[in-house]
DNA sequence: GGTAAATAGTTGCATCTACAACTAATATTA
DNA sequence: TAATATTAGTTGTAGATGCAACTATTTACC
């Protein structure tokens, strides 16, 4: 006879994590995805060159946190679509220089205000108090997993 | 001149609890994957089994949310590896019932401790109230996100 | 200044995932 | 009860992902 402690799979932190997560990003990316066949890594790196125009590839992997070889082929692609343009750096041949070109800055003037619309309608009901302890813990948690080892 | 209120990645709630998300799911496959070359998606039908023994596969769909092709390769998989048994419904012969085997009870005997440990872990640091308010959101926001459709 | 190490970006590849089409069995309904 | 619809599970396939190997360029160091 086993006497362990049941981990309902169901109140499993990481797995009620992952299933929002999942959730959230999936309703966003049917928007993007969708309207403009886009995916989640291309929007993800438009939305840094919204806001950091004329950075390196290398860059928006730091930001994003998305792997090199995921970035490089969005960049390909999002390039043959001509949602960004890409010079190279004088300095340094090996870096890029990316933005969006003003298609890509169209699509992004257009996709972003339906992100930030569901964005709010998601967290309209939380208290302002509600939403900055949840932030807090977020930030804990984060940093407590990119601690961990073991 | 556009007016656009910037909506910086870093701080935008979909790509931060995507991030969490990962960080913490990733942590914890490194447990089962390295010991035991089991995959997320096989951890997580061991632990609906060992929860609920003799269900079907389309149980197991319902209730790890996991997509029945990808449980269908998973149950095949750890059939073949001997951590689940499967019987036929006699009642139904669509049906399977699906359960741990012995070995299968072990290896999940073993792991889930060390799931439950890095859990702990996360949580530590975080008073019973701000662990309720927390958990509390991620109900009020899963039940948002699988409610707006636009 | 020349060799070794590090960095930016690309590509090959093995694996994973999700959708759709499919088979087999059961339930519905006329 | 025969025809039709639904359900459980499997398989084909296209696309995404992430690691590692590779090229090209720059930096560090002797």
């Amino acid at each position: 006879m086993r006497h362990r402690k049941p981990l309902r799979l169901e109140s499993f932190l990481p797995y009620r994590l992952s299933l929002l997560s999942n959730a959230i990003s999936g309703a966003i990316a049917a928007v993007y995805g969708d309207k403009f066949a886009i995916s989640m890594p291309e929007w993800r790196i438009m939305m840094i060159l919204a806001e950091y125009p004329d950075v390196s590839a290398d860059e928006v992997c730091r930001r994003t946190k998305i792997e090199k070889s995921v970035v490089s082929r969005a960049v390909a692609r999002l390039l043959k679509r001509h949602l960004i343009k890409r010079d190279m750096d004088e300095k340094d041949r090996r870096r890029s220089i990316l933005r969006l070109s003003e298609t890509g800055l169209s699509v992004y003037d257009e996709v972003m205000p339906i992100a930030r619309d569901y964005e709010a309608k998601l967290l309209k009901g939380l208290t302002r108090e509600e939403l900055g302890t949840f932030n807090g813990i977020i930030d804990k948690l984060m940093d407590k997993a990119t601690r961990i080892e073991d």
